[in-house]
DNA sequence: ACTAACATGTTAGTATAATAACATTTTTCG
DNA sequence: CGAAAAATGTTATTATACTAACATGTTAGT
């Protein structure tokens, strides 16, 4: 998905596309779990088949039900969000985000995520020359 | 702002904030210039009005045009943006959502900037013992 | 095969989002 | 001052987002 399709999203479609982002795929009934206030299940489905005719969404079945999921790839998506968020928020600026995620959550990071992301900075330093 | 009530905005409304997050405060000319496709100056100037009522933007008099600005602090609104992208997109992993910064905006990184983030990490790690 | 349980599809009403014409107020400058 | 220019406010209409009742199909265990 592009960022421009994702902007144009209407509330209650984004807020059902985060839940089935937040969990790679989903049922109606876990929709409809995530949501609140809750809707009806009728409700969900209504969505969910509108977001596949919007081509959003595809489904498999899985026994009786329907398990949505992403038509796009998820590191497209996130690569996507990640984009939106440094441009609007960051001004574009990648220090200052990665800065303010070390801030924010730095205390939830592993020593060996840290060694890895010392060696992912030390790589970006080799390119930039 | 808190994330909830981000979440509650509408495709218009979340639309005019995020250009006037980019551009930190605007007037209705200077939205109406950044929304794609156009609209009229009278309707861009409604949902400002609509925004101000509802408590996310305040405007002040320059000469004779207002100048709106969100009513919430910069870094608190980048902080739950981030925090939204974290949960939604990478699973609450500030490693990976940081791994893929690196990847897709490391070589705008100077050699200032990170060696200003190696200290952020060390000091991270000195704090997670 | 039967049927209870649990899916999905259809359809239509209501709420709110979205738009902009028109009216009014404020500013600026000759 | 006094009007032209340029802003903001009011109001009404149209589009679409949102909701869910009701109908229909499908599955799984007697």
């Amino acid at each position: 998905m592009s960022d421009h399709d994702y902007l144009e999203l209407g509330r209650r479609e984004r807020q059902i596309m985060d839940i089935i982002f937040r969990r790679s795929e989903a049922t109606a009934s876990q929709v409809q779990e995530d949501l609140s206030p809750a809707l009806t299940n009728a409700t969900v489905r209504t969505w969910l088949r509108h977001l596949e005719n919007k081509g959003y969404l595809k489904h498999r079945k899985e026994g009786p039900r329907f398990v949505y999921a992403p038509t796009w790839p998820h590191q497209q998506t996130q690569t996507s969000a990640l984009r939106q968020v440094l441009r609007t928020f960051f001004g574009g600026s990648p220090s200052r985000a990665i800065a303010a995620l070390i801030d924010l959550e730095g205390d939830k990071l592993t020593p060996e995520e840290i060694a890895r992301l010392d060696a992912l900075l030390t790589e970006a330093r080799e390119k930039g020359r």
